[in-house]
DNA sequence: TGTACATCAGTGAACGCGCGTTCACTGATGTAC
DNA sequence: TGTACATCAGTGAACGCGCGTTCACTGATGTAC
């Protein structure tokens, strides 16, 4: 009883993705606002309605374009955590996401989409994030488990949502997430431009003094 | 030879500021992008090409709103030194001034505007708000001075700018002006609404334990 | 104080543009017998 | 394997809209003698 993926559904997975590279390359040079499903057809050498098979509208397409990022972040923030990160090289890992990608890092984290309100879809992916977070914060002595075992105690962490992190874990979880956050958002501006310094030794000793 | 200003120059300075305040409650309404100086007009009961009048266009009008921005908090930080305040307190007075307009916040320190690059004048404000928070972060075991003499020695302290601070001065300054971003860009974009705590108690202790 | 002139705020029409979205339609692709 | 039918991707025209910006112009306000 295996789902079987059709030819059709196929191609227009194909035709999605395709429409949302355009769009994030779209929003590279020139921000979110400026994305524009014509532009996008023009630029796919089809007509503006054709997109409309594959995308209720522009709401759609953003919506799709802000759970992808959230997507993204999580599995990476995940994958680093069963690697038995520790929380400075987390925090250096989730500075090379964002890096790799700011306009994919600034529409999760940056001034809100104005009239854009996420579904609960979203919320739930952020939620996965910073229950991972949890677990790291409270994880900070440990290092990559060295038997079977022990990985396996870890992947199965993922229970220990906020409800049963500890105070001092949860404190220090939001401390980790409001550093970081500041670090890359000024960073990312181009606030520190001018002043001559290396972003990720700051960001480094900021989350090492947890 | 005092420059006297004339009755023209005093109505210019009027509608442009009239235009000003309807370009912040676009902006709080739908976003920078949404700026449009057609639909300021229309409130305002003139017409579109009349503003033309007041300013080149689009973007000198987001210009004149950025230095606003800039120099309403520049203002408020230097008061605040002035008046001999604490690294604790002086997160509190920006959190305020942030949350008392938070576009007008988003507008300086959230994403930037797509293909603007802030004049010299702009860069010069900024420079000097963290000059102020250098002082500040040298300060800080300082209260408010007791003698007139104290509160010359703070005032004439303006000299002291980056080049002059030491490396942890320096350091102390990064680390308040990026734990006090972090809290704030996260608070605005409303990421801690489901997380049920005050974020004025999580930036007190992140600015307490510089 | 009164008149002639210069300045300048604001108008209305126009230009060219791109947007999101709908609709009826064509033609290719896949499906069922 | 071949044919009849259903599905669906993509088109082109159209609607209504708002944008920034220019231009020639009117009429009120201030200025100089």
């Amino acid at each position: 009883m295996e789902r079987v993926e059709s030819p059709r559904e196929r191609y227009r997975a194909q035709v999605r993705a395709e429409v949302k590279r355009h769009a994030w390359e779209q929003i590279a040079a020139a921000g979110v606002t400026a994305l524009s499903l014509n532009a996008i057809a023009k630029e796919m050498g089809m007509s503006g309605p054709a997109l409309y098979r594959y995308f209720a509208g522009r709401d759609e397409l953003i919506t799709a374009l802000i759970r992808d990022a959230y997507r993204s972040l999580a599995d990476t923030v995940r994958a680093a955590h069963e690697a038995g990160t520790t929380v400075v090289a987390l925090a250096g890992v989730i500075r090379t996401w964002a890096l790799s990608d700011p306009h994919r890092f600034l529409l999760i984290y940056g001034t809100p989409v104005p009239g854009y309100h996420a579904p609960d879809e979203i919320t739930a992916i952020s939620n996965e994030i910073f229950t991972v977070l949890l677990e790291v914060c409270a994880d900070r002595t440990a290092s990559k488990p060295k038997t079977p075992f022990g990985a396996m105690l870890v992947s199965n962490r993922q229970w220990a949502s906020a409800r049963l992190a500890s105070p001092v874990t949860v404190h220090r979880a939001l401390a980790f997430w409001t550093r970081l956050q500041g670090v890359l958002s000024l960073e990312l501006a181009g606030h520190f431009a001018s002043l001559g310094f290396d972003p990720g030794l700051l960001l480094a000793e900021e989350v090492g003094q947890l």
